[in-house]
DNA sequence: TATTGTTATACTCTATAACTATA
DNA sequence: TATAGTTATAGAGTATAACAATA
């Protein structure tokens, strides 16, 4: 097949898609690795800030930023654990989750805007096939 | 269908493609977006610098010092346009092809490692969708 | 001594605004 | 005056190392 190579093409969608996810974002005042940080926790598996920032594939340097606006916002809460105290364990509060509901919602919405450009049988192929690349 | 969001895909997926084709590009001690720049002035349409910034989407000011290198390395030359003195009209020297014909070759060998996890089926419509998703 | 969270420093990329030479 | 190419400066994002508290 001839077609533009896979980087370019990969990161012009990639590209698209996070313009997509920012017209989400933006009006919620919440920044990409914010949602990021609010959809690992949301996820579940990520009690301390070290966790977290392997769940992210981010340094914990890095996250530290984030989670201080986070919790700022009242979005997520750190607490010392009592078990071992060097860590902070990090949680969703309830705002933190109905924002990361709201937000979910809204990406979904995009991407199915994008995706309704491809028939039904090559969507689900491609979206089969983006799973089983991805590392 | 439920699977990560799309952003999470393409960026992994994306990080894994742009890996491989540095092992491709580092032995040749071609940087990506020198790649970028050789493929674009290999493609043909790219006379001037203001023309090749707006083929590859990069700034004009940040392409100066790849052709810089680019030309001390004598992979492309630039000559003053001599209708509009103006312009400096850029062209692949004979190394230059050379060295975008091994590159390529590298990274559609890379490509092809890639793909090779899909079933045909699915790898032709994962490349068609890509394609006609990309703006 | 090793580890968690934090701060500080430096380095890379990028964006913006000036500057030149031509038109 | 406007444009192509260049240079310089400042800003964001990232990486690295050092630090304090705890184990």
């Amino acid at each position: 097949m001839d077609r533009p190579e896979l980087g370019v093409l990969l990161s012009r969608l990639l590209r698209d898609v996070l313009a997509r996810e920012e017209t989400v974002l933006r009006p919620e005042g919440l920044g990409m690795w914010e949602y990021v940080v609010l959809a690992a926790l949301g996820d579940g598996d990520a009690p301390t800030q070290s966790d977290l920032a392997a769940a992210t594939g981010r340094d914990k340097t890095r996250l530290i930023g984030n989670l201080d606006r986070l919790e700022e916002r009242g979005l997520v809460v750190r607490t010392p654990d009592p078990a071992d105290r060097r860590n902070r364990i990090v949680a969703l509060t309830g705002d933190g989750r109905r924002m990361l509901t709201r937000c979910r919602a809204g990406i979904r919405e995009q991407e199915e805007a994008l995706l309704a450009a491809l028939p039904q049988s090559q969507r689900e192929a491609f979206e089969r096939a983006l799973v089983r690349l991805v590392p």
